[in-house]
DNA sequence: TTAGGGTTAG
């Protein structure tokens, strides 16, 4: 390929004219085949705007453009800044930083556009050295004058924590600001969680647009839980737009107040995608899975089309209700609506098949990933242990250490609590004590919690009395409730009152506690143990929690509280009961 | 001679 400038003719060219308009792949692919036959695409004009307007397409990934890319013989800077910044738009900072390398070493030259993309590039990854060098260069090259670079290196600092760094350029008075100065320095302070100097900002600021709103009611809401000024925000807020309704809401539930959310919700002129995700999302987390999942048929019938991340939300519900065929009709729903199964959504799937007793769904769906990450993995760890496959978690395990993937602390929860399922106290014992020699995690209280648990299902019950009295930090009551269930099932009464003291005296002897402690007694026949409970729990006045189940049925989800018997008719379910009791009986 | 920086959800 040769290099030429564009010639007049070129510039009219009506197919390069078309290629801004297009948007579609089969577009793009057919001006790409009529270029390479006229060979328009020896020119590095023409090859630019194709690699705009692939980078431009939703259509298109940036292989394709990368595979235009490397056929150019001298890319300029044009097509590396569009590259870069297609690369961000994809969410692969690395990837745009290493272009940004490859321009240095091969003389491509940066220009005023090129540094605000890459340090966006630096930001986003996190790379203070490489964004501390590019400052250097823009300092050396003298387009520090430039604003847009300046806002580039004041939003690099703020997405670095260096809002220290940030300010500096910001204070400098030698060179002018704009809005967007503002907001990205509001914008750094905000993310640390500093809303004084974000407010004291606010304050000062010539002028606000909804960005600058939006960031303050996200802050307070989000960042630090301050729903009384986020409202104050909200409410002072000239004009509200969808992303300042959405903060708001957001706010709302990440605080868990999700009446005042729904409230917002039902109110707010119009919803997208994101507002039903937040509600969803919201409803899951608060312990309130059947309103997600309501919510999410609701945003359907709507006719608002679910993305991945209310797709998520709503899969998480399922996982929490065991409501299988629904989550089956998320899958199905989302592949034949052509939304991409992410590493995020797959993973969602793979939990929801585990915690729903799907083990082979689960196992297909984890086998066919093409990209897996520490959750992805943890997550298959954690459904094999509680399903009682333990051997297969610790194949898993294995397999994570042969590839050398990047484990957490809860990989270790899961494969602890996968050993002390099926009773594998030995190989149990070994990870804990590999844990920070051979991988540099500190075992946490939940991974003493885990410890406890294997060894006291073994029956091993004075060494998990030891583990607590003798590890670093101060046991919590699910230790103590842990140890004390142990007893009940090897029998040591001893033991357990020895666990429902310590129980006592951290406060957290609530009924349940109890409750195993009279059955640890009734089953040895200690009556006096028995009543001497009783009447505790008579005089401190403490009732058993009720019993709650959920079902499906019928495509609805039923909850069932232990003795209301609005449900069903007491005859018909009676019947029910007492055929599953056959059945149970035959099995066995 | 094509383009640019700052908000929202897992």
């Amino acid at each position: 390929m040769t290099r030429s400038p564009p010639s007049k003719l070129l510039l009219k060219n009506p197919l390069l004219s078309l290629l801004q308009k297009c948007r579609t792949a089969s577009q793009i692919f057919q001006i790409h085949g009529q270029l390479i036959t006229t060979n328009i695409i020896s020119n590095t004009f023409a090859a630019s705007r194709l690699i705009a307007a692939s980078v431009v397409s939703d259509a298109l990934t940036m292989d394709y453009a990368e595979l235009v890319f490397t056929q150019i013989e001298q890319p300029n800077s044009f097509i590396c800044n569009t590259m870069i910044k297609g690369y961000i738009e994809v969410s692969n900072p690395h990837r745009a930083f290493n272009l940004y390398s490859w321009m240095q070493k091969k003389g491509v030259l940066m220009d005023n556009y090129t540094y605000p993309f890459v340090l966006k590039a630096c930001g986003l990854m996190l790379g203070l050295q490489e964004g501390r060098e590019i400052h250097g260069e823009v300092v050396k090259r003298g387009f520090e004058l430039d604003l847009f670079v300046r806002n580039g290196l004041i939003g690099m600092y703020c997405r670095c924590g260096e809002t220290i760094c940030a300010r500096t350029l910001f204070d400098d008075g030698s060179h002018q600001k704009d809005l967007v100065s503002w907001n990205s320095m509001i914008h750094g302070y905000v993310r640390g969680g500093e809303m004084g100097e974000a407010q004291m900002l606010f304050d000062e600021m010539p002028e606000r647009d909804v960005f600058s709103w939006a960031m303050m009611i996200d802050g307070y809401g989000k960042k630090v839980g301050d729903i009384v000024h986020a409202r104050e925000m909200f409410d002072n807020m000239p004009q509200r737009d969808l992303v300042s309704w959405n903060s708001m809401i957001d706010g709302y539930s990440n605080v868990g107040e999700m009446v005042a959310a729904r409230r917002l919700f039902a109110n707010m002129p119009e919803k997208n995608a994101i507002s039903w995700s937040i509600m969803i999302d919201g409803y899951a987390r608060d312990g309130n899975p059947k309103e997600a999942l309501n919510l999410f048929r609701q945003m359907v019938r709507q006719g608002t089309k679910p993305d991945k991340v209310s797709a998520v939300g709503a899969i998480s519900a399922c996982a929490q209700l065991g409501a299988i065929d629904q989550g089956k009709w998320i899958h199905i729903y989302l592949s034949k609506n052509r939304i991409t199964l992410d590493v995020v959504v797959q993973t969602a799937l793979v939990d929801m098949y585990m915690k729903c007793g799907s083990l082979d769904e689960a196992r297909k769906m984890f086998n066919n990933m093409s990209e897996r990450n520490v959750i992805s993995w943890n997550v298959m760890i954690v459904g094999l242990g509680v399903n009682g496959f333990g051997e297969e978690a610790l194949e898993l395990f294995a397999q994570m250490e042969m590839e050398e993937t990047l484990m957490d602390d809860l990989t270790f929860i899961g494969v602890l609590t996968a050993c002390s399922h099926a009773g594998l106290v030995i190989e149990g014992l070994q990870i804990f004590n590999r844990m920070r020699s051979d991988y540099r995690i500190e075992p946490k209280l939940e991974h003493y919690g885990c410890l406890v648990d294997l060894l006291g299902r073994a029956g091993k019950l004075d060494e998990a009395q030891n583990v607590i009295e003798t590890m670093p930090m101060k046991p919590n009551s699910a230790l103590w409730g842990s140890l004390l269930s142990a007893c009940r099932t090897h029998r040591n009464i001893t033991l357990a009152e020895v666990s429902l003291h310590r129980l006592a005296e951290l406060k957290e002897d609530d009924s349940g506690v109890y409750v195993i402690m009279s059955n640890i007694y009734a089953e040895e026949g200690r009556w006096d143990g028995v009543l001497w409970i009783r009447k505790l729990m008579t005089d401190r006045r403490m009732m058993k929690e009720t019993g709650r189940s959920v079902i499906e049925v019928d495509g609805g989800v039923e909850e069932f509280i232990n003795g209301d018997g609005s449900h069903f008719p007491r005859q018909e379910r009676d019947l029910v009961i007492s055929s599953l009791s056959k059945m149970m009986v035959t099995a066995i």
